[in-house]
DNA sequence: CTGAAAGCGCTAACAA
DNA sequence: TTGTTAGCGCTTTCAG
C-alpha cells in the first residue's frame, strides 16, 4: 500500500519538476503568492504538483530561516497528575488551534532540570514558553529573558513575569465555610476542631490556602490553634501516617472536620479512614482542595475544589498575545464541585 | 539580576572572541575535539569562554545540518486520562534520559488530526515517533514510511509496524476469574449473571478483553449469553444509563457480577450504584479494567487491572533501538491491583 | 593541531 | 509576473 519513499523531496525538486523557481514554489505553497503577484494558475499548478509528489516542508529549515520554529513550550512538574494533565490538554488544544506544535516537558520538580529545559527549548527557538508549577520561577524568568523568550507562569507565580494562578485563598475559604456549616459550632475550634491537613506551608499555593482557611475560621469566631494546621507535605503515605497519629492524639477519634490539601493527601487519609467504623467517619466532615471524579461518589459527602485549567491556559495565552512581559499576577477563581447545596438539589 | 540580552550569540561570535575558527569551536563544544586532535588547552579555553559568554547552540541549525532534530514524538488521543498521562510520564523520562526532547501531541481520536501531526512531526525531523491509541494505525504507518520515519505503536497495534500492547486477553481473564470466585456458581451464567460492561467491541483492546471474559466463563462452565456482554462504549453517562436500564430489566437488581471495562465506565456505574441500598450493592461483585488509586478505597472490594506503562514504553524503545521496522506484536502482561488475596493479607 | 569552504532546505529582498 | 541571490547557524569533509 505504501508509496516508494522518494528520499526526501525538497523545495528545489518541486521547483525543477514544475519548471519554476524555488521562491515561486515557496510562495505558492505558503499562500503568499497573492502578495507576490504570482498568477493563480501557476500557484494552483504548483500546489497540485507538490501535493501529488508528496512534498512536505522541512520545518527545521523554515524555522532557521525565520528564526522562529512554530513550537510552543510548556514546562510542568509531572504528567501523572490530574491538574497538570488537564493543563496539558488545554494547552495542546489551544496550541493546535493556532497551528503551533506543543512541546510539553516534565521536569520532575528539579530546578536544574527546569533550567536545562528552558535552555533546550530556547535552542529550538520555541515561539513562547509556558511554565507551570515551577520550583524556581525567578531563575527561569531570567534565563528566558537572556534568550529573549516570551514566557508566562502558571499555578506557581513568578515575581518578575506575567503569571496566572488559581485563587487559592478563596478556594480554601469556600471549603472552610462548608466545613463550618457542617460541624456544630462548639466543635469548630481547638484541638480536634476543624483541621487543615497536608501541603507545604512554604509554597505559594498552600500558604494562600492556609491563609484562606485561617481567616475564614477567625471570621467565624474560631481562630484555629497551631494543632489545627498540619502542613505535612503532599505525600500520600506521609498523610496516612500523620492522620493516624492525629487520631491517636485525639484519643481515638477524628477531628470534627478535615480540609485535605490535595488529592494525594486525600488518598492517604482515605486509606486510614477506610479502616474506621462508619459512625466515626460520619462524625467528621470532609473537604478536599483538588479534584477527582470518584471523589463525589464515596460514602460521605466530599466537596472538592477544582482548578479551572481551561481558563488558566486561555488567560495565559491572552497575556502573551497582549505582549505582556513585566511582572503581573492574575487570579482565576477555582470551581467548587460536589457542593452539598447542589447534591441536596439532585 | 538579569544579564543584558546580547542579541543572540552565534558560534561565529564565540569563534571571533576566542581567536579560533567556527569549526574548532564547534568541535570543542561538542566534545568531538579529541577526535579532531585539538589541544586540550584550546578546547577548555573555548568551553570556558562560551559558557561565560552565555552561548547556547541553535538546535534548529544543528538539526538542519545533521538532518535529525533531537526531538522524539509521541502521539496520543488525550492527556486527561490516567493511562495516557502515565504513558507520557514514562516516555518523557526515557527521552530525557537519552538527551532527547519529548514532543507529545494529543490528537483527540481524530484520524485526520493524527495524520497532520505525523506530517508535522516528520517536518520537524523527529528522530523517531511513538504512536499510542491510534484510531487508524495502518494509514499512519504508511505516512511514516513515506517520511522514512522510525516508528512504533503502543496500546493500539498496527498490522504493518512494530507494536507493543497490553495483554488485554489475560487481564480480562484474571478479572473474570476473580468474579467467578466471588459469585456463587448458580449465579454465574444467564441474564443477571456475571456481565461484561462497557467498551467498544470493534476495537482491538475491548475485543481481546471480551474474548478473555468469554473464554474464561466458558472454561468455568458458564458460557455467557448475549445479554451478559454489554459493550456500550466508554462514555460515563452512557454507562450510567445502560446500567440503570439493565437494573430495570433484571427487575430491580444488579447482576451477580460486573466487569467494568474502563474507568469512565466505572464512574458512570458508580454514579448509579451510589443511589442503591447497601445490601443490593454488596450482592454484586465488581471488577474494573483500568486503574485509579481511589478505586481501592470504596465500600466494596474492587480489583482493578492496570497497564504497565513503564514496561510498555521501555519495550517500545528497545524495539526501535534494535532497529525493528517490520510488523510485530509484543504483549505486556498488565498488573492486578486490589486483588482480594492481597487485601485479605493486609 | 587548526582553518576554509561547502552546504543542510528554506524564505525574502532585490532584480529583471 | 517570476527568477536570482544571499543568507539563517551549524557541522563536516578536506586541506593545510
Amino acid at each position: 500500500v505504501s508509496t516508494r519513499a522518494p528520499q526526501k523531496l525538497t523545495l528545489h525538486d518541486v521547483a525543477a519538476r514544475a519548471g519554476a523557481s524555488a521562491s515561486t514554489v515557496s510562495a505558492a505553497l505558503n499562500g503568499t503568492w497573492r502578495a507576490r503577484r504570482i498568477s493563480a494558475e501557476t500557484a494552483e499548478r504548483i500546489i497540485a504538483l507538490a501535493r501529488e509528489a508528496g512534498y512536505s516542508v522541512n520545518l527545521q529549515a523554515r524555522g532557521l530561516r525565520k528564526a522562529r520554529s512554530g513550537l510552543v513550550g510548556l514546562i510542568l512538574p509531572e504528567h501523572a497528575n490530574r491538574f497538570f494533565s488537564d493543563l496539558s490538554q488545554a494547552f495542546s488544544a489551544e496550541a493546535r488551534k493556532r497551528g503551533l506544535c506543543p512541546v510539553i516537558v516534565a521536569t520532575e520538580r528539579n530546578p536544574e532540570e527546569e533550567r536545562q529545559t528552558v535552555r533546550q527549548l530556547a535552542g529550538y527557538a520555541v515561539d513562547s514558553l509556558f511554565i507551570a508549577g515551577a520550583s524556581a520561577p525567578e531563575s527561569l524568568s531570567a534565563l528566558c529573558r537572556e534568550h529573549a523568550l516570551a514566557h508566562v507562569f502558571l499555578d506557581q507565580p513568578c515575581a518578575d513575569a506575567p503569571s496566572v494562578v488559581s485563587d487559592n485563598y478563596h478556594g480554601a475559604a469556600e471549603l472552610t465555610r462548608l466545613l463550618l456549616d457542617a460541624v456544630p459550632p462548639e466543635r469548630h475550634a481547638g484541638d480536634g476542631g476543624i483541621t487543615f491537613f497536608g501541603g507545604n506551608a512554604t509554597m505559594h499555593a498552600s500558604s494562600r490556602r492556609i491563609a484562606g482557611f485561617r481567616e475564614t475560621m477567625r471570621a467565624a469566631g474560631a481562630e484555629p490553634s497551631g494543632g489545627q494546621i498540619i502542613a505535612c507535605g503532599y505525600d500520600s503515605d506521609r498523610a496516612h501516617d500523620e492522620l493516624a497519629a492525629l487520631h491517636r492524639r485525639l484519643g481515638g477519634r477524628l477531628p470534627s472536620g478535615l480540609l485535605l490539601n490535595s488529592i494525594t493527601v486525600f488518598e492517604g487519609a482515605l486509606r486510614f479512614i477506610a479502616g474506621l467504623p462508619d459512625a466515626e467517619v460520619r462524625d467528621c466532615a470532609f473537604a478536599c482542595y483538588d479534584y477527582d471524579p470518584l471523589g463525589g461518589l464515596l460514602r460521605f459527602p466530599l466537596p472538592m475544589v477544582r482548578q479551572r485549567h481551561r481558563a488558566l491556559v486561555r488567560h495565559a495565552w491572552e497575556m502573551l498575545d497582549a505582549g505582556a512581559t513585566g511582572p503581573r499576577l492574575d487570579l482565576v477563581r477555582p470551581e467548587l464541585c460536589n457542593s452539598p447545596a447542589v447534591a441536596a438539589a439532585s
